[in-house]
DNA sequence: ATTATAATTGAACAAATATTCATATATGCG
DNA sequence: CGCATATATGAATATTTGTTCAATTATAAT
């Protein structure tokens, strides 16, 4: 039985493996969208941000107060979180309240928090 | 009763909650890592190296192939993903073979996936 | 030993990104 | 109306980050 060759000189793993593997990562676009996804969660200010959506919907300026950053950052970072689907908003008088988009991401970020938790 | 009063002007959601969200987020070095732990997902290289991952245990070279890009791009990457404690890996003579550090990354992968296909 | 291969590393460069500051829009109130 | 407040936006800047290229280490084979 002859030992399938891979993309080293040297055998490796199966080369059946490879291009099924290979086949799968395709999709450039898609995994675009999911770096793009992840890379939403990936910054301080912005996790802190949904983070304290998770607890309670909240208006820009009280989540400025609660993370201690200008209204103006807040307000940047929230656009970020709204184009991907992260938070979604309504408006009442003079405020907007922001909330999680859905529970799936409040699920999400408590798995990353407790991975982080972890060291 | 009185009303509850917000960082705002204007009345918003209870003071108490925000009390209590502000406590939650006071450590910045738990968020930093929590970022740093989606950051590391959160480029398409990296993405596609740990899908990659999920299917087969991987040396450097076949990843490579396998992502379309140099032995370098994945080194430097798998460097990333190796001090996230992402992955891990074994040396066989030349060679050195990752793999997902543990299953629960596959899991946050999956749902990220099914997150970035929805739209 | 010499040569070749797999992987790693460092410096340099280009591109992306977060924050600041100033300004703009919009709503509510006197 | 005219003024204050909440939020949003644009431009500028400083920092971070991904990739490239060249060089290095380490292992194996002849």
């Amino acid at each position: 039985m002859k030992k399938d060759s891979t993309v080293c000189e040297e055998f490796r793993v199966h080369r059946g493996t490879v291009a099924k593997v290979k086949k799968m990562l395709g999709d450039d676009a898609l995994f675009a969208r999911l770096a793009e996804f992840y890379k939403a969660l990936g910054d301080p200010t912005r996790a802190k941000i949904l983070y304290a959506l998770s607890v309670s919907e909240l208006c820009v300026c009280d989540i400025a107060e609660i993370i201690g950053m200008s209204d103006s950052v807040v307000s940047h970072q929230l656009r970020i979180l709204r184009n991907m689907r992260l938070v979604k908003f309504r408006k009442e008088g003079r405020s907007a309240f922001y909330s999680l988009d859905d529970r799936h991401i409040e699920v999400l970020l408590m798995q990353g928090m407790e991975h982080a938790k972890e060291r």
